[in-house]
DNA sequence: CGTGTTATTGAGTTGTATCAATCCCAGTGG
DNA sequence: CCACTGGGATTGATACAACTCAATAACACG
């Protein structure tokens, strides 16, 4: 059962509160192919649990002018907002299962379940912190330092650990990172090939990034230190 | 009191909850003048309440590279992080009177209090979604779609009508709106220009924008349509 | 009425976008 | 198993929006 999977997450790990039979009544389950749009009702908010898979959340400016807003792999909450200057769409990347709950009736069932909502809270500011980061970095970096902390992100989300070096492998396109960082397929393909010159990744395929030198990325990338744990939470809504 | 006045904010309007009396313990009152950092403890998240003033969060990347993450009015109540990849100060751009609270003892303390974390829910909810925005803004405008954003947000901020035109008295200097947008201060000065050569907008001093054709600004800011309620709330979190 | 700070305007530079031409890979079908 | 095929990726040439540097102008303050 996808959807008691989805529940589960929402408990705290003490007990689950009244209203979780509440929540499972509101849950909708749905399964989606690689490249298709999650069927969300239009003009209202939605919660999105990734069960497996990955996708991404878009928002759309214009025709050829969509930004990322995070991407998300299995055990994220992803929150779909339904109104607002622009409109978002959840497109899965690879085969995904999905839950979705509508979210202004999902907050009212939940509206005196202290646990849950704190819960809910928490991946919210998770989130809030990730998409702050974003900001600064689509506002106030080079293509270089964008692509460097891409890359630390992604192996914080999914990278595999191969002795000191860490394997991706991406299920977004090049055109997804592009647009995720603010910038061009042939700047995010001129990145790559920079970064392979410096032998700080080796690629194989159209997919797969071995990361070579992982201080050097972060250093590349202008972070302070190490992420912290709030940014590689298992229970992460909206990964970057 | 000022204290009273940012306790009473996490009311929802119905009753004060039990722990309201333990908010208060964790609260301190600040006064801050023109251009000021709050004193905020290092390493931990504080959530602020802006009694009165204005102020600007800044996500420090390097010196003279900084992303203005929000800029907050009195009523609204900002996140500031205490960790994460890069550092966060607050601003403030007037004189200014802050009611601080550590964030992870609140939360602590507010852990059974569903009215409350209802509404810190809802608040970090509106500023991920403006966060979002801001985002696509940086990511994927032109100098000229942001500057008509910023000014669009910023009447729904702190607009005063006048007839059918709006009148702003920022706060922010250029430098500010450049950091905030990911622009230079020059590009902040020459897209003022064109919106005068182009009588969208009419100056006076430093500060007074007098907003002349609002429909016109919202189309080139490239929104679908007018910003809904969410984004005007009084009781808004972390404005952008 | 100075005086320092902030804003404006101009000239030139640069990083990234755009346009365009292969190239490469993952499927597909023979 | 291998050639075919089409969409994604790479690479190169050029254009342009925004940045940088620089000089002047406007404002706010004492």
């Amino acid at each position: 059962m996808t959807q008691a999977a989805s529940l589960s997450q929402f408990r705290t790990g003490v007990a689950g509160g009244p209203s979780l039979a509440a929540c499972a009544a509101l849950a909708q389950s749905l399964r989606l192919g690689a490249g298709e749009i999650a069927p969300l009702p239009r003009g209202k908010s939605a919660l999105v649990h990734i069960v497996s898979g990955a996708a991404k959340l878009v928002a759309q400016a214009a025709a050829e002018r969509e930004q990322v807003t995070a991407f998300n792999f299995a055990g994220d909450l992803v929150l779909v907002p339904g109104s607002g200057p622009h409109a978002y769409v959840l497109h899965s990347l690879v085969e995904c299962e999905l839950t979705v709950f509508p979210y202004e009736a999902l907050r009212e069932v939940v509206a005196d379940d202290p646990a849950i909502l704190a819960r809910l809270l928490d991946n919210c500011d998770a989130a809030l912190g990730r998409c702050r980061e974003k900001a600064l970095m689509i506002g106030r970096k080079t293509a270089s330092e964008r692509m460097a902390g891409f890359l630390v992100m992604m192996a914080a989300r999914i990278g595999v650990p191969h002795g000191d070096m860490t394997l991706l492998d991406l299920p977004m396109s090049r055109r997804d990172i592009g647009d995720s960082l603010g910038l061009t397929i042939e700047t995010i393909s001129r990145q790559f090939s920079l970064l392979r010159d410096d032998h700080m990744i080796a690629t194989e395929g159209r997919s797969k990034v071995m990361l070579l030198d992982f201080a050097g990325l972060r250093a590349r990338a202008g972070h302070l230190a190490e992420a912290p744990a709030a940014f590689s939470s298992e229970f992460a809504l909206d990964q970057c």
